[in-house]
DNA sequence: CGTGGCTGTCGAAGCGCTTCGACAGCTCGT
DNA sequence: ACGAGCTGTCGAAGCGCTTCGACAGCCACG
């Protein structure tokens, strides 16, 4: 007997119901929420008055519509879970909270949906522009993005930057800054436990750089560095670290750029018979937060998440703007120097 | 001497072109999309030729506008980073896929927007409807949801969802699951340890579900057990369970709930002269991954975040096709025996 | 052979907003 | 006292799409 669904709101109300109760025209009431032309001080607080207490919102829709702006970014993300989780999340969110800032939403893109995902949303005015999480080396997105009509935004940088806007920390010298670290104390063999050798194989900055830069630094300290990749999982974590001893018991110096890797190794490394910062130190590569939980603390360059999503926000705005703006900016790393990392002891030394 | 933006690109096409293109009327070509009427395969096949050679693509907004829905579902995440962030993530990532395959995106809000930023996306029609998570005991968001226009989700389950849609693990029955375990086993002494301090005061659902599932199976089972907040960081992890062990020395049965903790608890226990399983046994309530690759591998009640999210988005399009869902779905757990828990021997129960 | 019911297509009326050009009143400078 | 130049407001024309009612042509039935 009743309808399907009775409508018993009465609609949200729109500019023109707004503009009837005001008395004024729909086009005032657009120019006093846009500001885009003068209004009289009373109209104005007429309109506002009204629109308080009708409880009016523009329609998103008919406003990207009108505008040719959704006010809204798409933020593509990488699905592959374990990895940098933390890092990720904590990223997003300050996209969100910098977007916000900007009168602007976040849609949530998943990295697999590929290309196919960005040529979506971009060409169906879903969003106005785009930021791309987890670029690899040579990714297939980045000549989609070349080629897109609407601006975008990278975090990491690709092989090829060239006509792109990207925004990382400089992995190169944060790896060099940990061996410079190390090296300073007084280790002379150093080991970077990196990334799981998915990743590398998938040719992502990040990892490839951090170790250029190790292996960078290590020549010019004459530091000896061996890098090898590193899997999840504590018992991963033991095998490698197993290993790492059995071929090369004077490494006294540990690189820890897998986040997920960090508790492990900690656990890790005083079953194995060393104490940290005694007989190894510990320098990880990762969020601040982690290496404060660690113990004991670590020392750490951080990986600045926040700043990172913060900046490529901003950049991404300024281009709407249709500002020019650099091609690649990177973050300069800081090292934190914490509890884990000491001068070799000469017992640690002669192992 | 140039214009400030010249419009090189010839704007994206419209359904008029497209129309034009294939020699129809608009409407048709709007049918030939939407299958809302039938269409001959020969004009279909013309539209859809057309189409592709222009590389036709709806504007978002104007169909918002004109359909009266987004196809866009707002997803409420909360920013507390550290806590369950995998978990979360994991959740996310199962909502997007989901929501994809109903043709629908996700907006990522943030709950430090609080109800304002729930009234926002709702009212300008930004989204159809909204996946709430985190939902605590007494959450503000909860009246606002009642009387909203648009259906809604929570994950997570209210002190009172009448006139909600909530989904969520059975964390009553997950605590009561693993200390059930612990006592088929033989142990007499139980302890969990749970979510951080604040997250109880915050009135979190299922850090209070499981407690009281923990406390009521005890009861049923004849064991004592003795339940405690837990905050993050190894330093606090080891305080606790030093704490523990000093009050309750004969403990033999440990609950980990808070996933951040489960890897400080495997390490810290050794270095206390507890062996697991021989000495205490660990039941962890996380997600599968992580007791899969801690070490020992952890008897688990796993959080099917995966499983949550699809089916919250499930429950979300049936709302909007106007079917009648339940006002609680509760996942039930199933719990995983691995390696980290073990009949007490003598000799641990005997200390 | 007329009539009713399909099927496939069209045209037009919005959806709610932005923006452009017009223009009524004013205020000034002369 | 008069036009120039402001200021503040209005009306109307879209933005690109969906959807409703109309209707032409067709088949089949009695």
């Amino acid at each position: 007997m009743t309808p399907p669904r009775g409508r018993p709101s009465p609609d949200q109300p729109t500019i023109t119901d707004v503009a009837r109760h005001a008395g004024v025209a729909v086009s005032t009431v657009s120019y006093v929420l846009s500001g885009k032309r003068a209004i009289s001080e009373v109209t104005r607080n007429r309109v506002l008055a009204s629109i308080r207490l009708l409880g009016y919102h523009p329609h998103a829709g008919a406003r990207a519509l009108a505008s040719r702006r959704a006010n809204v970014i798409a933020l593509v993300l990488p699905l592959r879970a374990g990895m940098q989780v933390p890092v990720v999340m904590q990223f997003a969110m300050a996209v969100v909270t910098t977007a916000r800032r900007f009168d602007h939403d976040v849609l949530l893109v998943t990295s697999d949906e590929g290309p196919a995902g960005l040529r979506r949303v971009a060409a169906t005015a879903l969003v106005d522009g785009v930021l791309v999480m987890d670029v690899e080396l040579d990714d297939p997105r980045v000549p989609l993005l070349r080629e897109l009509a609407r601006p975008s935004v990278l975090i990491g940088v690709p092989a090829d930057a060239t006509g792109l806007t990207c925004v990382d920390l400089d992995f190169h010298r944060a790896g060099w800054a940990c061996v410079a670290h190390l090296a300073g104390l007084g280790h002379r063999r150093v080991a970077l436990l990196g990334a799981p050798t998915a990743v590398y194989d998938r040719g992502t900055g990040f990892a490839h750089r951090t170790r250029a830069g190790v292996v960078e630094a290590a020549g010019e300290h004459g530091v000896d560095a061996v890098t090898l990749p590193c899997e999840e999982g504590a018992v991963a974590v033991r095998q490698t670290l197993t290993d790492l001893f059995a071929h090369h018991p004077d490494v006294s110096g540990l690189i820890v750029q897998n986040e997920a890797a960090v508790g492990p190794v900690l656990a890790t490394l005083p079953a194995l018979g060393r104490r940290v910062p005694q007989d190894v130190s510990v320098v990880a590569v990762c969020p601040d937060p982690f290496a404060e939980q660690a113990s004991p603390m670590l020392t750490a360059v951080p990986v600045p998440a926040e700043e990172i999503g913060t900046q490529a926000v901003s950049l991404l705005m300024r281009k709407f703007g249709d500002e020019a703006v650099p091609e690649v900016t990177l973050l300069q790393p800081r090292l934190t120097v914490r509890d884990s990392t000491a001068s070799p002891t000469p017992a640690g030394a002669g192992r």
